[in-house]
DNA sequence: CGCCTTTTCAAAGAAGTCCTTGAATAGTTC
DNA sequence: GAACTATTCAAGGACTTCTTTGAAAAGGCG
């Protein structure tokens, strides 16, 4: 082989692992697998496509090396190859939000209008934390709450918020967070606490960019989870 | 547009930008352009293809944001929207090396055989600079050492090295560097000193990745480079 | 074993990508 | 303005991708 066949063959390697985050329904996945693993039928329910379609998109991304996948009984469960691939998908989401105005009017349709002041950032919630004059919620499924939380975070999911309210203190602030920058769970908990009365803000972004900055995070015990 | 519309087009968003770095030529083309700016008939020389295509690619780049373009007499010079998307190209690489044993292989076959042992790593060059017992020679042309180099480097572009041998003492290392992991200039360059019986290392990455590290760094005065 | 659940595969049509060729455009220089 | 240079565009044909549909495979359980 010569060495333009075989630099544009390494390339080609690099596009074709590009090749497996150009889709829609793949970048989907990738966000949601940022979260911890999941089982086929859970991901077709997360990004709306038939088991088969969803099954196909999966088999690409393992294709690229960016996915693996876990047999229990009779169901397979998908997760990241490695946490490098998280990063990979930071850096893509933010060169795109970075460079393309019109992704924020698509993130506004798809997550409403979210006013910068109600977001604290991740520094901001350090202190505050620190301080002691904050209640941190985490709004995601429990599931994901048991697999790593931001420390000291109370675990509500968003449908069981409404029912939960009247335990939340109403003179401290809450911050509601969930799995990144372009999940709705915590918007919506904001706007429910606050028609309540409550002060509410959201955190700017999510569980899996407060793990990557090395913030403090608690995983429930292994032996409360296989019980 | 309902939420599940805005949400698959906001992904999309994130898919097409991911789509432009799912080409061989384009990816080559990215990490030619994070050395610094250039035309469009260099870039085709870079990558062995007409003008006309390599057009098409850059146009393909430029539509999902991760070029810019700068026109100069009759020349359009393209270069990095910003240094993020370097960073995107350095965790696509990344990923891609970790999880694709095949393309050791196939960089193998490129660069030619590379031994661990043959590697500095950048801590040992900062720690070997300090103690004052290296020489470091930056390899790549002269444009692009002029436009950003380690400290201290000399530099000496790899058609001119055979030349200037006798200039570098025989008695201290050298440690040659270039564009990046996957680069062959500092890999032939080292070749060629030890043959003439130097004792010589490669660099493991390059100046993208020195840079990205924050490690000391240098530019040729501006006023030098316009005269 | 037979039947169930879960996942993967295969075929097919519509749509998109890549490279080549040749022409069009934009800007410079004389 | 004419001649020139550098870049972009348009049309084409070979090839690949995405989704749907229906069937096959792999493993668990009564």
């Amino acid at each position: 082989m010569g060495k333009r066949e075989a630099k544009d063959a390494l390339f080609d390697g690099f596009g074709d692992v590009a090749k497996a985050l150009a889709n829609g329904r793949r970048t989907e996945l990738i966000d949601v697998l940022v979260q911890g693993e999941r089982h086929v039928e859970e991901l077709a329910e997360e990004i709306g496509h038939s088991v088969a379609n969803t099954s196909f998109h999966l088999r690409a991304l393992a294709a690229a090396g960016l996915v693996v996948t876990r047999r229990d009984k009779n169901r397979v469960y998908y997760r990241l190859a490695s946490e490098r691939v998280g990063d990979l998908w930071t850096a893509l989401r933010d060169v795109a939000a970075a460079h393309h105005a019109e992704l924020d009017d698509l993130a506004a349709a798809y997550l409403g209008k979210r006013d910068q002041l109600d977001e604290v950032s991740r520094t901001e919630l350090t202190k505050r934390i620190a301080a002691g004059d904050v209640i941190v919620v985490d709004v995601r499924p429990a599931a994901e709450y048991a697999a790593g939380h931001i420390s000291g975070a109370r675990s509500i999911p968003g449908d069981r918020l409404a029912k939960e309210l009247r335990t939340l203190p109403a003179d401290i602030e809450i911050v509601a967070y969930c799995r990144g920058p372009y999940c709705v769970l915590a918007d919506e908990a904001v706007r429910l606490l606050r028609r309540r009365g409550h002060t509410a803000r959201r955190l700017a972004d999510g569980f899996p960019e407060w793990r990557h900055a090395r913030l403090p995070i608690e995983t429930v015990l292994v032996a409360e989870r296989s019980r």
